[in-house]
DNA sequence: TATTGTTATACTCTATAACTATA
DNA sequence: TATAGTTATAGAGTATAACAATA
């Protein structure tokens, strides 16, 4: 139990230990994320979406909810939210008039604009401890990961809810 | 999906996508977690509870507060589901009536047992695309980080809320 | 009859603040 | 008066299902 590779560091549990420090990091890289995208006036949810209406132009809430994996109503809420700070429109297709086309106003490409930069701080700031090296060889081992479960490039775990409290278990 | 990062100039991995790897993975692993430990009847606040009162026997409902950073009624929640699935007890001080002791039953520490087990596998199968070396490779860098922003070594985001939807921001 | 989007409802989780019992 | 724990209340977030409009 206690050794679960061939050459398991000394003192610490080495069962779960890398699991566990993927998510307390992981956990703490969102909230940190948070707080900065806070500063241009929108929630985590809402740069996912941004970006999802920005590189599918005219996507219907169907296809959106198809791709994040969730319920309608949870993309009613989550449009609405973007409507509501003026960063998204609805518009009905005049094709198909049961669609809405999904697209964003030049508040919200603005917004999408920010994002980079913000983006590029947060990553430098969560990274500071790493050398330019490192920081590659983390991102290498960690698609390979992502790869390996399959996980979407672009979605992110999150939308669909899920073991609220916690992360991965203490380590202790 | 297609690129919009191409503008910054490319110093290591590009603007973010490390940290939204982090998020990503880091949010999968906690999801497969709790996917794991609802197999021994708990949900993963549970297991960070049993351990901290496994290393801290006889604390106080008020110290687990401040270790976990949250408000004293959260931890009556959260000390109640241990007791009703008879994991933990509360013991009123003989020295302070005011305090509750808290103590694990055999369940808990039965649970805590298969917890060593489950959390192996759990990071085995999370790692699977890894080599052994990788693996150290990854928890190294992964400590590096979390000493770098003083992250307690045993206790988690995720007690205390933060931004509930997204993770870290898509990749895009 | 099926589908898109919306609304209604219920449930969970959490935070805040009042309250009790001790000290 | 201060502290440990509890309870009450309110708010946010989410899922499910019923619903209206359109096909």
């Amino acid at each position: 139990m206690d050794r679960d590779d061939g050459s398991a560091p000394r003192t610490s549990a080495s069962g779960q230990r890398v699991a566990f420090l993927l998510s307390q990091v992981g956990g703490f890289a969102a909230d940190r994320f948070a707080e900065r995208v806070a500063t241009l006036g929108v929630v985590p949810g809402d740069v996912g979406l941004l970006r999802l209406i920005a590189t599918h132009p005219g996507v219907s809430q169907r296809a959106l909810a198809d791709l994040l994996g969730v319920g309608p109503s949870r993309v009613v809420a989550l449009v609405d939210g973007l409507e509501r700070k003026g960063l998204a429109q609805r518009t009905r297709s005049e094709t198909d008039r049961r669609h809405h086309e999904l697209s964003l106003t030049a508040a919200g490409r603005s917004v999408l604009t920010d994002m980079r930069e913000l983006g590029a701080a947060h990553e430098a700031d969560l990274l500071r401890g790493l050398t330019v090296a490192e920081r590659h060889t983390l991102g290498s081992l960690l698609a390979t990961i992502a790869a390996s479960h399959d996980l979407p490039p672009d979605v992110h775990p999150g939308y669909r809810s899920a073991g609220r409290p916690d992360a991965t278990s203490p380590t202790s």
